[in-house]
Parts: C-alpha cells; sequence; structure tokens
DNA sequence: ATATATTTTTAGATAAGTCTAAATATTTAT
DNA sequence: ATAAATATTTAGACTTATCTAAAAATATAT
C-alpha cells in the first residue's frame, strides 16, 4: 500500500483537495482541468487512472472525489509544500513571494523521514508564511478564527493572518502596501460601489484596497 | 540557453561526468548503461538527444564527452546533491548512510537561489558528508591531498577524509567498524594473499578490512 | 587475415502524459 | 418538452523514456 505516486498524479490529487475545499461537491472535470492548466479530456484520462488505483471516487459525467486514501496523499503532497514554504522563508531568508515555486518542485521529494524531521527543526509549525495551516504528521489542520477584511465594519480593526492568492505578482503588490502577515488593517470606509476599502495600515499610512486584493486578505479581528 | 533540463537528463549529464572521472576518455555507451542501470540501446537514444542539445559531443560507436555547457550542467547538479546531502547530516541529523537517495531527489531542484542561499545557510562547506568536494558556485571543486588507505605502509597512520561508495550497506558496514570520517586509521599488517589490512582504529580497537571494504576508504597521511 | 566475440546501433513496442477534434451526455432556457 | 448551450468523454496522435530482439560495426584471437 500507498505505492509512490508520480509528481503528475500528486498534483491532481491536490488539485482536487483544493478545488473541493470549496465547492465541498465531487469536483467536476472543467474544475480540475482549470486548477491543472490542462484539457478537459487530459483530466478524464487522469481520473480514470487514479480510480482504478483507488485514489479517488470517479464517476462518468459526475466528477471526482477523494477517497480517504487520496485524500491522505494529498494531505501529505500540502504538508510537504508549506513546510518547505517555511523552510525557506525562515531559514533561508527567501521572501513570501519567492518561496511558492521552489516548493511546488520540493513537495514531490518522497522521504517521509526528511518531512518529519524538517517539521522537528522548524519547531513543529502550525502556518506557512501566507497563514495557511500545517497539517500535522497525522493529517490534523490547526484551524483558526479569520474572516474576509471585507466583513469588518467601518472603524473595526483585523490583524492579517494569511492570504487566498499564492501569485508572486499578489504578493509583490502587498509588499509595496507595507502589508504583511501580523499588519493590522483598520476600516475607515467602505465603498458600495466598487466594494474597496479605505484602511489605516499598522497605524501609519492610509490606503486603498480594491475589492481585488481585499478578498484575499484574511484577518482575525482585534 | 542554460534551458530547463529533465530529471534524467540531468542523470545522463552526471554519469558521463562520473565515468569521465576515471576513464579520462570518452565515455563508451556500455558503461553509460551500467552506471544509469538502462539497456545500451536507451542510452543510444539518449546520447543523440544530448548531443542535438549540445550537451555531449557524440560520435556513433566512439562514444561521448561532455561540452562545456554539458559539464556545467552536470557540475551543478553534483554541487546541489552534495550541499542536500551535507544539509540533510548537518541540520536535520540524518546519519551518512540515509542521505544518498534522498538527495538523489534534491539534486533535481533547478532553483540557482535556493541551492546559493543554501550553499550560504550551511557556511560554504568544502566537502559533502561523504568527504566528497562540493563546487562553489562557479564550478570550482577544492582538492585534496588523499590515497587509498591501501596505499599505506605498515606503521603509518591515516586520518579518514573520504568514501569512494555511497551506498547504505557500505557505510553502515563502516558504522559498525566505528569508522567515519576523521577517523585515524594505523596499518598494523598488510595481507599480500588476500589484500586485506589488518589496522588499529582510533588508537583504540583492533579490525581486519577487506580489499573491497579499504578500496573505498580515501585518507590523508598523518 | 579471418573467424569469433563484443559493443553499439537500429527497428519496433510500450507506458505516461499530453493535445485537438469529434461524439455524446447533461444542463439550461425557451 | 424541445432546442440550444455547456460539459464531458472518446478517438486518434504526439513526445519522452524505456524495453527487447535483430542488424551492423568494431575489437580480439587464432
Ligand atoms: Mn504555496
Ligand atoms: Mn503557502
Ligand atoms: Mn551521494
Ligand atoms: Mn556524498
Amino acid at each position: 500500500m500507498t505505492a509512490t505516486l508520480t509528481h503528475t498524479e500528486e498534483n491532481y490529487l491536490k488539485a482536487i483537495y483544493k478545488a473541493n475545499e470549496k465547492t465541498k461537491e465531487a469536483v467536476s472535470t472543467n474544475m480540475i482541468a482549470q486548477y491543472m492548466n490542462t484539457s478537459p479530456a487530459s483530466v478524464t484520462d487522469m481520473m480514470k487512472k487514479l480510480s482504478t488505483k483507488g485514489l479517488i471516487i470517479y464517476e462518468r459525467y459526475k466528477g471526482s472525489r477523494l477517497s480517504s486514501e487520496g485524500s491522505k496523499s494529498a494531505t501529505s503532497v500540502i504538508r510537504k509544500h508549506r513546510l518547505w514554504e517555511t523552510f525557506l522563508v525562515q531559514k533561508l531568508g527567501f521572501s513570501w513571494e519567492k518561496v511558492h515555486d521552489i516548493a511546488e518542485e520540493l513537495e514531490h521529494i518522497h522521504s517521509e523521514e526528511l518531512i518529519n524531521r524538517l517539521d522537528d527543526y522548524l519547531g513543529f509549525p502550525k502556518y506557512d508564511p501566507h497563514g495557511d495551516p500545517i497539517p500535522s504528521a497525522d493529517g490534523k489542520f490547526t484551524l483558526r478564527e479569520q474572516i474576509i477584511v471585507s466583513q469588518l465594519n467601518i472603524g473595526e480593526v483585523g490583524v492579517l493572518v494569511g492570504v487566498k492568492n499564492h501569485e508572486t505578482s499578489f504578493l509583490d503588490h502587498l509588499n509595496k502596501c507595507h502589508i504583511s502577515l501580523g499588519t493590522s488593517i483598520a476600516i475607515l470606509d467602505k465603498s458600495s460601489f466598487d466594494k474597496s476599502l479605505q484602511v489605516h495600515i499598522d497605524n501609519d499610512h492610509q490606503i486603498l484596497l480594491t475589492h481585488e486584493v481585499s478578498k484575499n486578505l484574511l484577518v482575525r479581528k482585534s
């Protein structure tokens, strides 16, 4: 059991896991194709393969769900991804916008002993540099109270605990705004027209957050 | 230029590099097949491909040599392998017999920034956990005076600085003999019949080293 | 120098992962 | 309830890396 999977199989399982986090239902072929940046035809091929291997439950025209075996594999890949990102930032001094792409490669290194030693070396971190929870060796996530920053009311203050987008361009934009994990964001005004937010950053400077930006900011109300 | 190579291409280049270290001549198809654990037919296919890409100089029936471009790539992979091994031992506490296989995967992570930061993090080590020299970012190796332990005469003493075999089984054997890098080995007797060596380890205990073992031990005369 | 042995290449297949275009099923809108 | 739109699957092809078996070239030994 737990035969070694290819990078590609692992990436598909991760895609199904992430897509399912949102929809909570069986994930459509098209949605997986979008996540994987491939054609729907390729997805169908792979769904048959993963289904045969017992990693997903797949029904023609009905979509796919992870089996418990598949879920375990997906969680393990996510654990590796997030631990490596944490290593890159905390030990090697990378900035948070640089680490995702490298971790996309590192997450496929198979040794479990390696990742468990890394976890130990990092002090068993609960969250990665983007605020995403890191599953423990037995697959448990540490959840946390968090809301999208736009759910705060005028006058309320939140502390940034996570971002929902890992793209370099997005994180670079936050860097320019002097926003990082731990930054306090106070709501000064909310536009009902374009959903933009006027905010006070770290009691230091005022800026306007477009909806495009604010919908990716997760805060803890403070 | 320096297009990204596949894991397989990198492994072939490394094999040619290592084979050439011994023979110093163009490397035969069969020799590469042995190193790579594949069929000679597969090697021929790959030689054509690497030749087309300008990474090797290949002549039908005459063997292959690395081009300067190919040599650069091979050296870069070796650098990654040895730095990762050093990380695994020095930071994560792995024993030297466990790290080779994991490094075989890690050596294919492509980011140059990653490996240069890792090098810095490790303090720019010159040798890996098996005593092999680690090429610097510009591809230079730090060489050292070393001989095979059997070249010592009776009464002479050497300090182990490297091993020529990275297999877990071999290193495990050394562990059992309490031999590791830095261990002193004094020659008590040499058998001309089976080339075995009677030695004194760390002025502590006496053992017999078979030729199979001693031919893989590199020492600095002391 | 000729036969034999060895090495290397070619030919033809296979498996994984991908694609486009065509066929089919499902969903949505009238 | 039908037609139109959308989603999904199938068919057929391509690429990479591998294999075995057969053919060709080179090296070795008599
Ligand atoms: Mn990431
Ligand atoms: Mn992350
Ligand atoms: Mn090694
Ligand atoms: Mn080594």
